[in-house]
RNA sequence: GCCUUUGUAGCUCAGGGGUAGAGCACUUCCUUGGUAAGGAAGAGGUCCCGGGUUCAAUUCCCGGCAAAGGCUCCA
């Protein structure tokens, strides 16, 4: 018997007999096989000491595949397990996957409670466990003999669990005094994992149900170098230095007041400005596109929502009815800018000709979000779209799209958002009874969107199942910088609406057709798109969008005169500027400026007056020497140029 | 919505059954200083809101509201 294994080269071994994938990796060099946390089977991830089918692809994942650290962080919460058995005798086990970053266990400390002081004893454990080089071994076992070893342990959550699976599926993997229920895979033994911590602690009902018990989970990391784990830990000090809500408290950005509501922020004049610009620089470019603005009430009738579905689906759940002296009539907040939209579109005969329409609105939609999940500015009751619906013919979706792709790289292009890439949204493979629209126009649009997406070079992948009922969708997700991902920008393809307010235009054969409607928000909500750039930036906004770009900062009294001429010149030039007037000291007046991340600071005192220059400090670079007020105006132009260069 | 924790000056936070503190910010004065915090004095609080216990509650108890973390949800 012979095993040939395709490798992700394309190479072909040939092995005598059975072989593992490790000894497949031992054959190509001793350092991978150390390296080695499991493998993918011809798609499947599994343990690496398992034995290979005859015929097979392999790719071995080290800790530079996403699936070769969850199969470290699985095993991880398997040792933190054994841990926790050890040091609380009797703890009950839930689940512990590996989750995007680190891994979790919910367990069931029963009477005892376990704070954030008992970490440490943990982690002492868990390392004390690891050195020993534990290895997992996989039996499986019957489905009796997996319910007896749990009741003789008192578990009745992996009871529960093993009530769910089918005798046959059942295995157990044993390291070090553990064993426990899983499907695997793990690693080959516990000697890679040189660092780990515990994050934090939380409850989480057992199997996410409020009726249920409440375990308590404990979420953690590990990794194969303590520098790694040490750089995480600077990372995430740094997310907290980067959080939006500390930074919009700090630049004077926006704010929250119990008087006004939760999840209902109040801009400040520097934020209302930063959405103002952003709101500028989208309008000029859907001008360029083609699209109109339009404009809709906050509220409407009770009757567009009972149209549009969301009545049914969301009134109960959301704001309530707005009253009228007339009892019979209802008003509600609006959730959506979409069926306002739709009722522009019918207020006159359309042809084919007029088509594609484009609808722009900023329009300020209001839902409520549960209590628990309002989240700064990520998650409010009261945000604002940037919202626009296109209504074309099924043909020209797919051009649609590309000029919609085009719309949203330029926003990342604009914003620094250099890493991204986007999610194709389309139906389930094998049930496609929950979609609405015609099959033939659910071919073209999912075509349309792929063949769009891959026209515009967009690095993709295609989730089947996420489309909404009523349309496929493209959403765009960008990594910040500090690698965190965000879905923002999203284009929808509906056929649902267009269905419900029976639009229509008239074709060329002069019959009634129905169009396509698309939803777009390159933003997403203002509130969101703004918390993410704040995290992004870390408030160092670009120069093009920065509330205030200059501050002059004259070096005494004497000379503050000067500095209100020079700021009132650059604003003639429209550069945001202003003078800070205190009877400081230059070093606290530059400190301050770079504390509010102004751009430029402009030192002034009296050689400049003589020479009517101005002492460049550029915030978080230093001393770019001294220039003329107007040469300084070019500097911002040409930075500020270069930044949009081929926008 | 559910669980846990928190709520004291504009901000960050200490305190504690007997009417409240620090640092920063703010105001005034001194200082006129050249690239990341000059000095002094002063002003500033419904201790989240409502109820209860108590001679006395900002402090203890209960209920609300809000925030943080997590769970569930998301047009």
């Amino acid at each position: 018997m012979k095993t040939n294994v395709t490798l992700p080269d394309g190479s072909v071994r040939s092995y005598d007999g059975a072989v593992t994938a490790m000894d497949v990796a031992k054959s190509i060099s001793e350092g991978l096989a150390r390296n080695v946390l499991s493998a993918k089977v011809n798609g499947e991830v599994r343990d690496a000491s398992r034995t290979l089918p005859e015929d097979c692809t392999l790719s071995l994942l080290t800790w530079n595949d996403p699936e070769g650290k969850a199969t470290m962080w699985h095993s991880s919460a398997h040792v933190m397990a054994e841990a926790l058995e050890a040091l609380y005798p009797g703890t009950k086990f839930g689940i512990g996957p590996a989750i995007e970053n680190g891994f979790y266990y919910d367990v069931d400390f029963g009477e005892r409670s376990i704070s954030d002081a008992d970490f440490a004893a943990i982690e002492a454990k868990f390392k004390e466990l690891a050195s020993k080089k534990l290895t997992f071994e996989r039996t499986a076992v019957s489905k009796t003999d997996a319910i007896a070893y749990f009741t003789e342990k008192d578990d009745e959550y992996k009871l529960e669990l093993i009530e769910g699976l089918p005798d046959g599926e059942i295995t157990f993997y044993r390291q070090g005094n553990f064993t426990d229920l899983c499907r695997g895979p793990h690693i080959p033994d516990t000697s890679g994992i040189k660092a780990m911590k515990v994050l934090s602690l939380a409850g989480a009902y057992w199997r996410g149900d409020e009726k249920r018990k409440q375990l308590t989970r404990l979420y953690a990391i590990t990794f194969p170098k303590q520098k790694e784990l040490d750089e995480y830990l600077v990372m995430l000090e740094e997310a907290k230095k980067r959080d939006h809500r500390k930074l919009g408290k700090e630049l004077d950005l926006f704010t929250f007041s119990e008087k006004v509501g939760a999840g209902l922020p109040l801009w400040l004049p520097k934020g209302a400005a930063l959405r103002e610009r952003l709101i500028n620089f989208m309008k000029n470019a859907q001008e360029k596109s083609g699209y109109e603005q339009v404009a809709t009430p906050h509220i409407a009738h009770k009757n567009l929502y009972v149209t549009s579905g969301h009545y049914e689906k969301y009134g109960k759940d959301s704001f309530q009815p707005i009253r009228t002296p007339d009892p019979t009539e209802e008003f509600f907040l609006k959730p959506m800018n979409c069926p306002h939209h739709c009722e522009i579109y019918k207020s006159r005969p359309r042809s084919y000709k007029d088509l594609p329409i484009r609808y722009a609105e900023f329009g300020t939609v209001y839902r409520y979000e549960q209590s628990g999940e309002l989240h700064g500015l990520t998650r409010v009751r009261g945000f604002t779209q940037d919202d626009a619906h296109l209504f074309c013919r099924p043909d020209q979706v797919k051009e649609e799209f590309m000029k919609v792709i085009d719309l949203v790289l330029l926003v990342f292009k604009a914003l620094n958002f250099n890493n991204y890439e986007a999610q194709i949204s389309l139906r389930d493979q094998l049930d496609r009874s929950k979609y609405i629209g015609s099959e033939e126009n659910w071919v073209k649009a999912e075509q349309a969107i792929i063949d769009a997406a891959a026209e515009k070079g967009l690095n993709t992948f295609i989730e089947y199942g996420e489309a909404a009922f009523y349309g496929p969708k493209l959403d765009f997700m960008v990594k910040d910088a500090l690698g965190r991902k965000w879905q923002l920008g999203t284009i929808q393809v509906d056929y649902n609406l267009p269905e419900r307010f029976e639009l229509e235009y008239v074709g060329s054969d002069n019959a009634k057709h129905r169009p396509v409607m698309i939803h777009r928000a390159p933003f997403g909500s203002l509130e969101r798109f703004i918390a993410v750039l704040i995290e992004h930036t870390a408030g160092k906004f670009p120069l093009w969008l920065a509330p205030e770009q200059a501050i002059v900062l004259p070096i005494s009294d004497k000379y503050v005169e000067h500095a209100r001429v020079v700021t009132a010149l650059l604003k003639e030039h429209d550069i945001r500027a202003s003078v800070d007037e205190r009877n400081e000291k230059i070093g606290r007046k530059i400190r301050d400026a770079e504390l509010s991340k102004i751009p430029f600071m402009l030192v002034l005192g009296e050689k400049e007056v003589e020479a009517n220059t101005v002492s460049v400090r550029e915030q978080a670079q230093g001393d770019m020497g001294t220039m003329n007020p107007l040469q300084f105006k070019e500097l911002v132009a040409t930075r500020i140029a270069q930044q949009m260069a081929g926008l």
